[in-house]
DNA sequence: GATGAATGAGTGTTCATTCAT
DNA sequence: AATGAATGAACACTCATTCAT
């Protein structure tokens, strides 16, 4: 089960409001939504623990009590960003979708969580930069499997039976590249938009790119000739 | 121009020789080389000025003769690599090859770069990081088009002239597709690799990942029905 | 008045047993044998309050409750030390003894209670780093003088009388070296261990220690040849 | 080769001279000497790494420079110590003096280290508390066997084939007993003086007592009747 | 040009103690 | 009587940078 909070970011930027004192639950939660924004905006090496505690409005050592160390911090809000989107991904229902339909739904969910999720990209790269350290300590995410490479093979199954899809497809491989067109947009962003000297951050510029993306899935997807033939 | 070094990954994992004393030009160039390498593996944020300096085999006062501070050393690794990416890019002579084949051509090489890189991408990462504060600066990279997106746009319209290629493709969008399918791939390498139980590093996992990828960009592109009717 | 323990070492060894709730009496018995465990161990500034109430299984909260803090509970524990090897001296009978016999029963105690009592000097080289801070406050210890004292001036007074006995002997000074002979073999065990290459806590090493201090005191106190003249 | 410092507690007590900057080896002294003093003072977990520079007027981070960490430099202020004793005790030279005069020398020698040295018992006392952890891991320390051992040794085979000691004496024994009834004066000097209400660090007292440790040694090493007969 | 010693502000972490229940 | 959360000062240690030679 996932928290009551409609998204990680939404938690990460409420105010800790004053709080009555004496509430352990909601003293470490704040800790860790705090955690999650300082980690996400200096990185790992970067967040100061000093910061978390002020931003979280907690004393500093409540942050060594409940959490341990700065690295286990670290591991705690990167299980609770997978808990997140795992089961944001597991609330998508493309079944009893159409399944072009449905692979557009996905892609579209799949963008759109960036969106929603700002500090998501981040995080990721901290912990690729220090080589999956953490999540490989973690039996709990690592039993996470993203439900959306059986959502797209079952997709893939129910279009390729329809005609509508093309055949040797990889879903894992098609996962992948659904996930890094969007990320690699969000992840640069900084560098693209100098580059490019434009606002890629736009409400604008980030349909655009959704809707880009969706036609290079569902253009690739499209039956080849032959196939058919 | 870019060093006659023959790429960046090469210059960083080549030992510095013992080199005679009083050689600025080589001292300075190790320094650089043990800061690339250095940013690369930690971040900017984790790096370390000392690990920099010893790497290089040089005095840490040089570091600071040559270059000011970390940040305008980590700014200078950011333009030497982005000299090198841009003339490795304006290398490849596109215009005289088939736009199927140059297309395949550029999605190759665009992922092989990453792979003779492994430092490149660790270092946009950081980049992005810290907002591209330090590219911002850098009016030098900032000109620094990706020849690129021009040669894709050059390939689109003699592939559409040729009824090869679907129409409406934005040559920007298809840049960041590419380079993001392939990006991601090694950006986040460590996590995946984690979640999948699987070694995506492996030189085959690799080719397999590059033929996707080809069959994604070739697949998209390929002439929409109606429009070659 | 003892409390009713044999010994302070076999109080600090046993195991706080699960004890009904709301026992007062032994919620502080056990964070005082928690607290001259912890003490001896680790001496009065690497003693941890966490690791006393831990080992007490006690609350943090009683131990300022019943001994206001950590350096009050440190003199709690020397309190009760003195009180216990006070007692144990007391209980010795030398007066219906041989003057030589009685000698030997003295040094063979003295010895054997650093033996039985393993907390007892680590507590007392704690105190002495503090120059006596806790002890000089303590009306109580210091009005606890040593029975020893005056078993030994007795001792000398009836050797003397006998002509088993030297003269001349001031029992301070014998009763401080009869203490340290023992007190110092104990004290600097580890480090004499370690330079002799040797063992000098196996029970083999401690019986032939003891006999060379009963040796040297009773070689000592032998009557010097023309006094007997 | 010793240092050529008087003794440990000289060289501890010289206040930090302004010393022209840039002098590393008198840096490294300075930072050890106040380690020395602090560590005594305070013990090993006592101590205040801060404390330490501050007395030694240098900069804390010198401290780690030149020693590593607080353990390390608490091990070469042990190193620097042994250092110290073993090179006087090996300055003692009692092979052209009578038995009984060296021995009195001898004894006069350990008592007197202590008053010229009061930091080394404490240090002892330290490492003790700690196992001797610092002192198992220098083989340097390991090496350096006192000399007075042997020296006790050779004057009681000298002494014995005089005529003027007695037979079945333990070196190693007797060498602890002469230590110890010093040692032990001077590490529970504090807690001593309390109960017996007495200052007996004052030069009175010390001189009594280093004359009764002298009677106690000869005392006891005098030939035993039936020996001679 | 080149070196290594020196610095001070900060970094994660720990601790004895107190508050609220 | 008893609990566990909360606190702030301090702790060992690190870092990018500069000084003196």
């Amino acid at each position: 089960m996932r928290s009551p909070v409609a998204t990680v970011a939404e938690a990460a930027g409420a105010a800790p409001r004053p709080a009555e004192r004496r509430d352990p639950a909601r003293t470490r939660a704040q800790i860790l939504e705090a955690a999650l924004v300082e980690f996400a905006q200096k990185g790992l090496d970067g967040a100061r623990v000093d910061q978390i505690a002020a931003r979280a409005g907690a004393n500093k050592r409540m942050l060594y009590h409940y959490f341990g160390n700065k690295e286990d911090l670290f591991l705690a809000v990167l299980e609770r960003t997978y808990d997140d989107i795992r089961g944001r991904e597991a609330a998508l229902h493309l079944e009893d979708m159409a399944p072009v339909a449905g692979m557009r739904r996905l892609v579209e969910f799949s963008f759109g969580y960036y969106t929603r999720n700002p500090y998501f990209i981040s995080l990721l790269n901290s912990e690729n930069l220090h080589r999956a350290r953490h999540l490989r300590r973690s039996a709990r995410i690592r039993q996470m499997h993203s439900p959306l490479v059986h959502m797209i093979g079952d997709l893939l199954r129910r279009g390729q039976a329809a005609g509508v899809f093309r055949r040797d497809v990889d879903p894992v491989q098609l996962y992948i590249s659904i996930a890094g067109m969007g990320y690699f947009y969000f992840s640069n962003v900084h560098t693209l938009s100098t580059i490019f000297a434009a606002d890629l951050a736009t409400p604008e510029a980030c349909a655009r790119r959704a809707a880009h993306i969706v036609e290079v899935v569902l253009g690739y997807l499209r039956p080849i000739d032959w196939e058919g033939g």
